[in-house]
DNA sequence: TGTACATCAGTGAACGCGCGTTCACTGATGTAC
DNA sequence: TGTACATCAGTGAACGCGCGTTCACTGATGTAC
């Protein structure tokens, strides 16, 4: 029976903290992921977490980091192989769909956290930037392959759109609208899409 | 000289603090917004709070109510008088515009305070819901002008895309990406409105 | 009009609570010889 | 291989702090006669 190492066994704690911080904090926003919460959720108590991040901040950006990139992928996970036009509607009614909406914890971090990212620190941002960025040049090298020429701004728009549908459908639950603006977006987004 | 009476007064400090209460929690969201904050912003101290409102919560309720309908006239004031695509051509300018990403405490309480209202109480959902329906309502009655069927649904679609780019905008604060999203949010509204 | 009492908007200190962070300690793992 | 010591991931209690809320109090305004 193969035992694991120290290191070993830190890295997995590191591993179980970051799953840990990254669905209370897009459940329950920044603030509401207590750092005992996040411990919790990881399996242990909350002083031993300086043994792994400096301090709460520095937990917030690995999480985010971890879950922009994770999401991306799980995402765009029913879209396949497929190219161009069929890759975007594909994406746009996984992201803009209902079961998105209700699993905050494991969906796009973006509707979850981009007001309090947007007064939160530099080092937050610069994460953000970043993997906003290869977002952004996803969505354009199949929007290329439709045959646009600005698609590196139509990339942007449709994800403002898909982001801010979300958000705006989450903050209607109850209401008749939240179920209204996702289907508005995603029909928008196939208008959009045959129209250039 | 005219001296006011006792409710009078009493009735300009509620305005106060709910001025003050929207500027707060625009600028540093609900959480952000402290009871002391506010009242110091009023110009009065903590304990006065409870003659005005029960809790934080109803202020916030209030806040929002109030803010919402603010901001919705404020944005709309440079379109003035104009009709169907012109107006809401102007709208998206005065809403996608550097001044408005850079002013959130007053600015519209959407992308500042949606993430938190997404996981707030009901009561502040359902004051959303009421501002929300007028919002498209208002933006859909132009878009008929302009000619178009599905006018509901492509107002929310509007407002989902300028919700969504100015919180990524606002996110983005200190990259390229930040003025870009701007753009390609207005561009985007632009080409849909001559497209149908 | 003047006087005595009642009201109540606002003050300022205090409360209990949850937060991020610190720290002395434990005990299993790792190292030296 | 066995023994003695060192390391360090994780524990659990404690810290200072800001929060929402409460409350005894004040003094200007309002009312009764």
């Amino acid at each position: 029976m193969m035992s694991s190492t120290r290191n070993e066994r830190k890295d997995r704690s590191r591993e179980r903290i970051i799953e840990s911080a990254g669905s209370l904090v897009r459940g329950k926003g920044i603030s509401g992921a207590s750092v005992a919460g996040v411990m919790e959720g990881a399996g242990m108590t909350v002083g031993g977490f300086y043994a792994h991040f400096p301090s709460k901040q520095a937990l917030v950006v690995e999480a985010l980091r971890h879950t922009l990139r994770k999401s991306r992928a799980l995402l765009a996970a029913p879209a396949g192989d497929m190219k161009g036009a069929d890759w975007l509607r594909a994406v746009a009614r996984s992201y803009l769909s209902r079961s998105h909406r209700d699993h905050p914890e494991s969906g796009c971090p973006l509707p979850a956290n981009l007001g309090e990212i947007a007064r939160g620190s530099p080092a937050v941002r610069r994460v953000l930037a970043g993997e906003i960025g290869d977002m952004r040049d996803e969505l354009a090298s199949h929007l290329v392959e439709d045959g646009l020429e600005e698609a590196d701004s139509e990339a942007l728009a449709m994800l403002a759109t898909m982001v801010g549908g979300l958000t705006l459908s989450r903050a209607l639950r109850g209401s008749d609208l939240s179920d209204q603006v996702l289907q508005a977006c995603r029909r928008h987004i196939e208008r959009s899409l045959s129209n250039h």
